[in-house]
DNA sequence: CCAAAAGTGTTTAAGCTACACCCATGA
DNA sequence: TCATGGGTGTAGCTTAAACACTTTTGG
């Protein structure tokens, strides 16, 4: 999150007109908030928070968390500030991007908003499963929620946020090496593998995965243990860590939807 | 642009809080404007159109075309609508996509401002190229608004914004056919050439590039004519016009740059 | 020993790069 | 006829996909 260096009026006029300034002649304005689809791998499953709305409007329906964004920092800072009071993570741990922002003026019934969407990658860890407290937050499966046979609705436009996050979950482990962000350190190229097949919901080559993982310079680094998997059974596996590159060159494609 | 369904209230009850309901409780609000990077090809250069600003802030700088998001429409109404009335150009002939938004609270030393940038790819027309009646707008070649040597200085953010925007053509090109949206068709196969040699400012090799683009089937689809490129000399070549299809596979990768 | 995962080797196909070379057109 | 760009052929290299096979661990 980068700033703005101050702006300095270049005269006395200015700094008077500035100091004058009337912004209500600008008309009503909007109410502006962010909303975050906080991505994460539970049960093998990829899943996100999801929060219930007890009041109006979509009362009873599930929306994703979010609110709005204060006077006094931006939406990027409103959005990790959302995310640590949901998750309890600190910042470094969590990746987290601008997705897109949605303001069709009947998006909200009560009144105009414009909400800009957020995605985050977090490794599944005392994610809030049942119900909370203060708010009533689930962990639920994307395939869950865009099933016919389950019977969960989203508030809003929640739904197509969530299609256009999932859309850019995928194509993210496409072109950076993110995919590690779903994991604790260390970890084994097994399950840096099954983060893929789950996000992309297709079955990868282990052999040739574990090639090309390999062959891409800086995306792991062997810390030099062996360890096992998250998984039981079969041989103990190199460890790695996530390594220090932006992008991946080449990029490590998926199959076609 | 697609419409969200109206929504429907579940009960009396939330109908009449619906109707009951009162926005100022929410606060001030903020301003809603969009910025509109216009990318066109000019004299063999990336470039688009910025517009003076004659009052504070910011005098005499040049800023992206923009204004603010009226309260019946979407952003990309708003960008769409003023992308018309900056060029005259009808919808179709234009593509556009939302680029990013930002929300720094300082951004605008007037108030709060929060704007979606928007990126749009149109051939060269009728742009204005010298001063407008109405507004100062010009257009400008990228390489120049870059360059330490020239001395033009950008409003607000719009330096940031055009950066992103210029990413985001860069790897636009990549994977889409919407190289073709800078051109008139039809066009030569040269002429695709140089919109990528323009945009990603590298030369590409010219027997390559035609093997590459032909072998992506429905990237472009011959007239069945010959014609003269927009150039003098040399041998009469194939003219086609943009396909049919979204994305390319494989793609065309620019080399690092 | 057996099952299952880790890890290596190898063959084949496909794509990209570079160079050579011919074709068509206008000056 | 010559310069210039259009267009084809092809060798050599790199990468991806598929299959076979060996190694290491737990039960």
């Amino acid at each position: 999150v980068q700033k703005l260096s101050k702006y300095i009026p270049s005269s006395p006029e200015e700094e008077k007109f500035l100091a004058d300034y009337n912004p209500t002649k600008y008309g009503p304005g909007v109410a502006y908030t962010v909303d975050i689809i906080v991505f994460t791998i539970h049960n093998g499953k990829l899943s996100l928070p999801l929060v219930k709305r007890g009041g109006f409007p979509y009362k009873g329906s599930w929306a994703l968390p979010g609110g709005f964004v204060e006077s006094n920092e931006s939406s990027e800072e409103a959005a990790v500030r959302e995310l640590g009071e949901e998750t309890g993570l600190s910042i470094d741990k969590i990746y987290c991007e601008q997705l897109k922002t949605y303001s069709d003026p009947d998006r909200d019934p009560r009144m105009r908003v414009v909400s800009t969407a957020y995605v985050a990658f977090i490794p599944h860890l005392g994610m809030p499963v049942g119900g909370d407290d203060a708010v009533d937050a689930h962990l639920f499966a994307v395939e869950d929620i865009l099933s016919d046979d389950e019977d969960i609705t989203l508030a809003f436009d929640h739904l197509r946020i969530l299609e256009d996050a999932l859309e850019r979950a995928k194509s993210k482990l496409e072109y950076t090496p993110l995919a590690a962000t779903f994991l604790e350190a260390p970890f084994t190229l097994s399950d840096l593998r099954r983060v893929y097949e789950t996000v992309w919901g297709q079955s990868l080559h282990a052999a040739n995965f574990r090639r090309k993982v390999l062959s891409t310079n800086g995306f792991v680094v062997p810390i030099g243990e062996k360890g096992s998997s998250k998984f039981e059974s079969g041989r103990t596996a190199e460890l790695y860590t996530i390594g220090n590159v932006n992008m991946l060159h080449p990029a490590l494609l998926r199959n076609q939807d």
